[in-house]
DNA sequence: CCTCCATAGTGAGGATTGTCACATTTTGCT
DNA sequence: AGCAAAATGTGACAATCCTCACTATGGAGG
């Protein structure tokens, strides 16, 4: 729909051909890790292809999805220029992918070098820093309902795709992995989500798939306020 | 108690004389908004004196606090180097105040011209950004009452004070305004509170002060997994 | 000192969401 | 195609949290 930019969209080609002479190309299989919550952040990981999921987890099990990220994106960046520095989410492939590797030392001398890339970083890391604002409050503030409208609608945004019946999520999730997203049980998004199919808001298509055919309904019923679309993003 | 270092103090001395440079002080007494959800991002904030605070509301009325910055701290970086940027928060101050104001455009150039502020600039995104998300975690994954007993821990990093009698949290606030920082109502919030003074693990100081008594029981309650003190703040 | 007003405190009842249990359907694999 | 595993769908009940209504308390100001 409103897609917008992936990183390797938003920086310049001078920047990204540096960082491609300092990355390993590295294959991973479905279900493979990147790294964990508490590994020391020695790596940024550029996706070629596939998707990567990024996670945090309570110790007593409960998991919260922050993002899943596809090709042309960049994960892993807990911080910059920082000693002892651990990550603070767990990354995992979801299907088969090839990423690159980039070592956070390599990218901070390149920045240190090249002031002129640091503007593109910055520019990154501040629409990143606003869409978690904006997300945040759509997922505290206007009930679990409100939480999950305002989860498909950004999704919408970040992986639909414009189809005669509707916009389509290009991504293949069970209720339980929506429910990690926001913070619910499985059992309430099913709920909602027949709800919703019901009111033929939706369609669940097959392997997990769905179709947005009244986009306007989840925006009026949680009062969207038409954020920047580069903001309502997942 | 663990606080953290303010944003001047993470920036080199260097950096910030010439930031100085740049900004018009003003003085803005307890209420003033220093900028509205919405408004064109022209001004950066570097707070002096006083407290501010950051909020987003729905269009129906819900608020939700995300910050209160003190003495030494930036507000109101919404991006950098995007045209037609427009401030994703609202900001007010909660007392009297000196703050600095400093024009976005100023401060880019400043960066483009001196690679090396970079460095802290980034440092400091980072932190900040990693701080939103472990906060997005607790306030979403244990239910209304561990969102409330992380934002007391928070709390106690943040504006808490070493007193014999227990953390001293600095902060005036209302039930109503503790509710904000959470998405609760103000009532939910009275009854945990008075729950918890009730078990000793807190005190209710006149003027909407906490003290809290007991830190690891609220650190136990929410198995909270002692994350990196300049993480786990407000 | 008294009044006013904002805040705190509390009860009752309803709405929302979670938990558990189980039947049904879909999916992945050989 | 057939089977096992995973995911979905659903009901009953419990727990949580919100809403509304009201009283109590504590400062600020006349």
């Amino acid at each position: 729909m409103t897609r917008s930019l992936t990183f390797v969209q938003q920086i310049s080609p001078d920047f990204l051909e540096k960082l491609y002479t300092l990355a390993t190309e590295r294959h991973f299989s479905a279900g493979a890790v990147l790294y964990m919550d508490g590994d020391p952040a020695e790596c940024l990981y550029l996706i070629s292809s596939g998707q990567v999921k990024l996670t945090k987890t309570t110790v007593d099990g409960k998991e919260l999805t922050l993002q899943v990220f596809g090709a042309g994106e960049l994960v892993g960046l807990a911080g910059l220029f920082e000693v002892e520095l651990v990550h603070t989410a767990s990354a995992a492939m979801l299907e088969n992918g090839v990423v690159r590797a980039i070592p956070r030392s390599g990218l901070e001398q390149l920045l240190m070098k090249n002031g002129e890339f640091c503007v593109d970083f910055m520019r990154w890391m501040g629409i990143m820093n606003r869409r978690m604002q904006s997300k945040f409050r759509d997922l505290l503030l206007n009930g679990k309902v409100g939480a999950l409208y305002s989860t498909l609608i950004r999704m919408c945004n970040t992986y639909g795709e414009e189809r005669p019946e509707g916009i389509y999520i290009n991504l293949s999730l069970t209720n339980r992995d929506l429910a990690h997203f926001i913070g619910l049980t499985r059992e309430s998004v099913n709920r909602m989500l027949s709800d919703l199919k019901k009111q033929q808001v939706i369609d669940l298509l097959p392997q997990g798939h769905i179709l947005i055919k009244n986009l306007p309904y989840l925006k009026e019923t949680i009062c969207c306020d038409d954020c920047p679309p580069e903001i309502c993003q997942m």
